[in-house]
DNA sequence: CAGTGGTCTAGACCACATC
DNA sequence: ATGTGGTCTAGACCACTGT
């Protein structure tokens, strides 16, 4: 794909006129077809851009009356954390020069019976079995178990953990990250999770769990990853029904 | 509106037969323009039903391959919580008839600053303010801390916060829920916790702030919910891009 | 009533996967 | 080369909100 779709160019643009201020909370938003003119297209084609402003939270319609941006706080971290770049810690954090790992395991084994089955993998097919610390500013911020199959995610090394998985599978391996299933709960702290987020004996932790596919559905990721619960929340958006 | 929009048809009559076994995981699915022969409609409404089942994470598309449904588990949850409908504790539980309330504190008052911003109140609309024991077949299961405006919610009384607020706005009001912002986190257990939950003084506590809005986007709810780390985990799905 | 967003059509062409 | 899903058009009509 040479050239972004008509829609999303549109949607970006958007964004940026809300960000900037052209577009104020409360206050009008040009009618679907009179962006549909502005933009040399057809009405459908900005409603599916409107969709994604939607889909993030940034706006919502009102049939009869009009398409509005929200007001409501919270609101700041959509525009850095798009859709689906909130998955991994170093996307999480957003400035990877403040990222950096420290490895505390790291093998290649035959997968059990509940990684061949998330990962869907043959009993032959070998996974990474990996324990990483991961720091913000060398501060501990959370420790990871991470199992990815050795025949999506080929070439994993010493530098590749050191620094983003995320970024290797992106830009080396040149596929992009999809959809992800994610489980989030309470827990108490483990001895390691005590000893790696330098976190006391009876201090609660914030643990996620997810699998994690690739944009063309193939499964890469299976991880749990514990964060200090003074450290971290999770921010979730729930649209209504997006028509 | 009296009929049921036709994409919507279309997407449920397709979940059913994936719940039946008529499309299997890993299996084909249709291609769209069948599909639209079979429904007599366009490829177009197609399309934007099967759009719904990626948002949930029942299928997912491949250009150039086709449509298809997941194999993967974690799905279970996916046919009786839908998208909008994971947000009461009431709902979250499903049958309702295992849900009761003890209610610890109801009254009315004037709103402080935060909640003026997250409700978009005047300083003279006054909220209701309540604290709720939920229980699930008597046992503890959630302690929450609501805040709703009385004007957008009118007519709250021990009757209704015995049973289901949701249930409330929708049978009586008319009104339906819509999008919702959440941010979940772990914390250490209060007394409060302590007390309500029946759980231990170190034990986590799994906390979910939430402001919810109807689906004319009005706000009506900023609560605050505890639930025991061994009875109560939060389950996400991120689509990647949805096209 | 006028004006808005929501649904829907019947095509067309493009990008990608598979053989 | 064929077949799939992805994008896009230029309309039409319906449902709802406001006055």
């Amino acid at each position: 794909m040479v050239l972004k779709p008509k829609y999303l160019i549109i949607a970006e643009t958007l964004k940026q006129r809300i960000q900037n201020g052209t577009y104020l909370p409360g206050t009008p938003f040009p009618q679907q077809s009179k962006l549909a003119q502005e933009f040399q297209t057809s009405r459908v084609t900005v409603r599916k851009a409107i969709e994604q402003l939607i889909k993030i939270g940034l706006v919502y319609t009102q049939r009869g009356a009009g398409t509005f941006v929200r007001t409501t706080a919270l609101k700041t971290s959509h525009f850095d954390r798009a859709v689906d770049q909130y998955i991994g810690t170093t996307k999480l954090v957003g400035d990877q020069s403040r990222v950096s790992s420290q490895i505390i395991q790291f093998q290649i084994r035959y997968p059990n019976a509940e990684e061949r089955q998330l990962l869907n993998l043959t009993p032959h097919e070998m996974v990474y079995d990996i324990q990483r610390q991961r720091l913000v500013d060398g501060e501990p911020y959370a420790l990871e178990y991470t199992k990815m199959p050795v025949k999506t995610v080929p070439g994993i090394d010493e530098t590749v953990l050191k620094a983003s998985v995320y970024h290797y599978i992106e830009t080396t391996l040149h596929q992009k990250i999809g959809a992800a299933y994610r489980k989030i709960s309470a827990a108490k702290a483990t001895e390691a999770d005590q000893q790696y987020l330098a976190c006391q004996k009876f201090d609660p932790i914030l643990r996620l769990r997810q699998v994690v596919f690739l944009e063309n559905n193939v499964p890469f990721e299976l991880s749990e990853t514990h964060h200090r619960y003074d450290k971290e929340q999770i921010t979730v958006y729930l649209p209504g029904h997006t028509k």
